[in-house]
DNA sequence: GCGAAAAGTTTCTTATAAGAAACACAAGTT
DNA sequence: AACTTGTGTTTCTTATAAGAAACTTTTCGC
């Protein structure tokens, strides 16, 4: 196998992984320093209860792990993580300069990196902005999310619902909210270039 | 305010999102095209039980909620949301080129971008890679979660655990786990430059 | 419009989660 | 060593989720 592009779809037996969950929120709540009485009252549930959860002797609600999730402040997809067919782990997926699986739409030309790996959870593309004037910029794009932006080469303005315009030239970075209308048209003479990494 | 530094902190009040577990589900279930039938054998659960979740007159099993999630292949963390003070929704933060915050470490200079949002879920910052020789090379970096990598400049060997050393150059683009082992060094005569984006 | 089939909702039963209180087990204190 | 206090576990009760089946609504054919 050519050693660049080894992004293998092997099946991968799938596993209860039944007693991940209690072990992730004893750790996420000895981390805090917190006792079982602290940490319950922090999230709103029993002391007992909590035992039970930590301990995988019951099947909690959803609504009960959500609330634990806040107070232990914990990262939530990896609650998730069921072994499958699906999940990226020891895997690594290589694109290499002007590789990427091309995506056109009548303002950008988008070249998708990394889509070998379809488990991942960040989606990085590459765009080109046609150069235009301002004055031309059309409808918001908006989508459920975040995103972050980088400009690798030329300038550009960036437009974000509720905020200014804002110019941005080569190497100046941005994050927000995706759910707000945002879109961007270059204002230098070239094309622009910018990297998106976005996340649902 | 700075129009270009619009962070703002504000406190927003709790509300529950009672109802919003069911109304994405369905809206998953029918994106498939499924009935209720069919969406149920999927996730092994019965289509009365499912009927309820939709309609939010029960508040399932975590359980259940990660088969359905399984099953109708939803993205889980927006499972989670909860109206607060920590999530970005309507917001956005700008770091200019070379204005990140400095963070050191022996081999590598980091700069953290956007870090104003504080409630974001990627981690974007820009390395500066010394020039020195492959042979130096020493310990794996390795951390929970998912990293994405785009060589802004120079060139540089990426190291990954059970892969081959993988030589890249401005334009490059790497996704792996980064649970494995990994950590990269240059290979040029200059300092190298990349793009990281870490999700946990 | 009427019947038949399919999709969704509402009982109804039972299995079980959630919390209170009782229990067990430490680590200090006198 | 007995007493206290703090932490986690195990009953025990009751509130409720989950599934089966009955019921309702929608969709389609004729």
């Amino acid at each position: 196998m050519d050693p660049v592009s080894q992004t293998s779809e092997e099946e991968i037996v799938d596993t209860p992984d039944a007693d991940h969950l209690g072990k992730m929120i004893r750790e996420a709540r000895l981390k805090k320093g917190w006792t079982l009485e602290e940490a319950g009252k922090a999230a709103g549930i029993g002391r007992s209860t909590l035992s039970k959860i930590e301990n995988n002797q019951t099947r909690p609600s959803f609504d009960i792990v959500r609330r634990l999730t806040k107070a232990l402040e914990l990262r939530t997809p990896q609650l998730f993580v069921q072994s499958g067919p699906s999940d990226i782990s020891g895997r690594r997926d290589v694109t290499l300069a002007g590789q990427g699986e091309p995506q056109d739409t009548p303002t950008y030309f988008h070249e998708l990196l990394c889509t070998e790996l379809t488990s991942k959870r960040m989606f990085p593309y590459i765009s080109t902005i046609k150069a235009r004037d301002v004055s031309e910029f059309e409808s918001w794009i908006r989508h459920r999310g975040e995103e972050f932006m980088y400009v690798i080469s030329g300038e550009l303005t960036f437009f974000t619902e509720h905020y200014k315009p804002l110019p941005m030239k080569a190497g100046d970075s941005v994050y927000y909210d995706s759910g707000m209308g945002h879109g961007c048209v270059s204002t230098s003479k070239e094309d622009a270039k910018v990297l998106w990494v976005s996340l649902e």
